[in-house]
RNA sequence: GCCCCCGUAGCUCAACGGAUAGAGUACGAGCUUGCGGAGCUUGGAAUGUCAGUUCAAUUCUGACCGGGGGCACCA
């Protein structure tokens, strides 16, 4: 069965005779079915003679103000000569679940009051990922280092975009790509060893990190002893093998706990270190060997002036010793291999943007993806401190994420009543939606009030309204809905109406959340929504109210996509808080 | 110096080129025994500057101002 939004589309186009293949987004294409003809919608069509001609261009939108219908197009601006009316009429003689309203040069469609009543029942999500791969590559904290705020966007958008996906039917990989790998070792092997350090935990291992900067500033000779360790590291030393997988050891038994805190399951964890055979092959491959050259200090590079990026992609230090980029490459070389994917998604920081500009240039100069592959940085915003600087592991300022986690669960306890599990959801709630709500590329300036806040647009917020519908519709369960949907129409108050009238867009919403790679989207609609409910609930009686059935039928359909919403974030929701 | 991102209400953030720029917070005024007040109703308050493209610009283009990030041996 075809989308409304489709129907409407199909219609308009076969009332203008419209010709041009229609230009779709991404999620368009992927749901239309254009080989049907336009459907039940032709039925009203009497002749040929009913066919405006002369259109060029047909686009639908959601109205932002609801007073403008629930859906609308600007047909009439684009196509000056367009008699608005005369479209309106014949649109409205088709047998459709719109109807449409000329408004100035707008026309808008309202969905009709059995269509809505009905969405409460079926609200298929289209399952427009169906056939396609994407890999996301997500959270990828470094080892070696404390699980600090840094790596807290990548971790729960990637999360999001990976549920999000999933939902839409696409086949979905995650990958923690850890940082564990690469001349940070050679820092850390050198301190080490020099300083005779045999026992050290996570905190050590950062003070360590710290230390050496701290020192090389006076001594630049340090990261030139640095690199010799991880070139040790990387012909296999055992002594720093040794020392490595220690690192490696306590860092992600570190890592477990603020996983299990967040509940974030990741499906694979190669990180870095994984793609050493990968890497060995590309660099012994001739046909990627032929787009190398010798940079400054006997450093192997990639041209890229060609793909107009000025700046050659580094593949090997002048001592040999492999970069990021080397290992980037592998990976993506590795992925290509195993799931043949149809977008690669990196869900990391905009400070990143330009290196990724680079691999993603490499990657297919080098030939090592084909066209259909996408390739997607989605350059999220920093968590800056409050002075509105970054924050850097160099300086010291990292702000370990098990510290906010904890006091944002100790903050939902102590509102009261609630046990330690639901303090819990609601504490993690609360900062997951914090972060997915900012839109992906904005900067986000850390403050722990607003970080916990309970308030208004907030999880909690989200979480609590939810917990309001589980209570009543806890209290109506001997309440069986015998009417049949369409019965439900005539009582319909404007507060119920507003509700019906969102609920049914989830499905797009979802669509454009993953499609924009914005959870935001439907964070603000979620927070929408869950208003709504709050207002009807507010002024209307539900249990032993007016049209009861309806109502209950409503609040159900308000918790089930909430809930399901909440879900898709990541957000947990507790049965009552 | 060059490149990228951001600049919207006191503060923190929304808005696929579309219609009356939408929230939260803070501040002001309300919500009689209610199915949960972490709630609801209501008031004031905003697109950095200057040009341009367009029927239509917060959105696109150019310049400028301000903030952040980046520009090969870090990741």
């Amino acid at each position: 069965m075809s989308s409304t939004k489709e129907q409407i589309i199909k219609a308009l186009q076969a009332i203008t005779a419209f010709k041009n293949t229609p230009r779709f987004d991404r999620g368009d294409e992927l749901n239309a079915d254009m080989s049907s003809s336009f459907g039940r919608g032709n039925r009203g069509l009497k002749s040929a003679e009913d066919v405006i001609t002369g259109v060029k261009e047909i686009n639908l939108e959601f109205p932002e103000n609801e007073a403008f219908g629930d859906y609308s197009t600007n047909i009439a601006l684009l196509n000056k000569n367009l008699n608005i009316d005369e479209l309106v009429e014949k649109f409205n003689r088709l047998d459709l679940p719109v109807k449409a309203e000329a408004r100035g040069r707008f026309i808008n469609f309202w969905l009709k009051k059995e269509v809505l009543v009905d969405s409460l029942i079926h609200n298929d999500i289209p399952a427009i990922g169906k056939g396609k791969t994407v890999i996301i590559d997500y959270s990828s904290p470094n080892i070696a280092k404390p699980f600090g705020i840094g790596h807290l966007r990548s971790t729960i958008i990637g999360q999001a975009l990976y549920n999000l996906y999933k939902f839409l039917g696409y086949e979905v990989i995650g990958d923690n790509h850890l940082g564990d790998w690469g001349t940070q070792f050679g820092k850390l092997l050198y301190m080490i060893t020099a300083g005779n350090v045999s026992d050290f935990d996570i905190s050590k291992l950062e003070e360590i990190y710290v230390e050496f900067h701290r020192l090389a500033e006076k001594d630049p000779t340090l990261e030139e002893k640095a690199r010799e360790w991880f070139k040790k590291l990387e012909e296999g030393d055992s002594q720093a093998r040794e020392i490595w997988q220690k690192c490696v050891d306590i860092s992600l038994e570190e890592f477990e706990r603020v996983y299990e805190l967040l509940g974030v399951k990741i499906d694979f964890a190669f990180g870095e270190s994984y793609y050493g055979s990968e890497m060995k092959e590309l660099l012994g491959n001739p046909s990627i060997l032929k787009h190398v050259s010798e940079g400054e200090d006997g450093a192997k590079i990639i041209d890229l002036s060609g793909k107009s990026i000025n700046t050659p992609l580094m593949l090997l230090k002048g001592d040999g010793g492999t970069t990021y980029a080397t290992r980037d490459l592998a990976t993506i070389a590795f992925r290509v291999r195993k799931w043949n994917p149809d977008i690669i998604i990196y869900e990391v920081g905009a400070e990143q943007s330009f290196y990724f500009k680079q691999l993603f240039a490499a990657a297919r100069l080098l030939g090592l993806v084909d066209k259909k592959i996408e390739f997607v940085h989605t350059a999220h915003g920093l968590y800056l401190a409050e002075d509105g600087k970054k924050f850097a592991t160099r300086e010291g300022k990292t702000i370990r994420l098990d510290e906010v986690l904890n006091e944002a669960i100790s903050r939902a306890e102590k509102l009261g009543n609630s046990d330690e599990k639901t303090a819990q959801q609601v504490g993690i709630g609360a900062i997951k939606y914090f972060d997915l709500m900012h839109s992906v590329q904005s900067n986000v300036v850390f403050d722990w009030e607003k970080m916990m806040n309970l308030e208004g647009n907030s999880g909690p917020y989200l979480q609590y309204t939810v917990a309001r519908t589980n209570s009543v519709l806890a209290k109506s369960t001997n309440l069986q809905i015998s009417k049949s949907a369409n019965s439900f129409g005539k009582e319909i108050n404007e507060e119920e109406m507003r509700i019906l009238r969102t609920l049914v867009r989830f499905p797009e919403i979802i669509a454009t959340a993953a499609i924009n790679y914005s959870p935001n989207t439907l964070c603000s609609y979620l927070y929408d929504l869950a208003q709504k409910f709050n207002s009807f609930y507010n002024k209307h009686k539900i249990i032993g109210g007016e049209n009861e059935e309806f109502k209950i039928l409503l609040a159900k359909g308000t918790s089930q996509v909430l809930k399901t919403g909440l879900k898709l974030l990541g957000i947990e929701t507790p049965e009552r808080m």
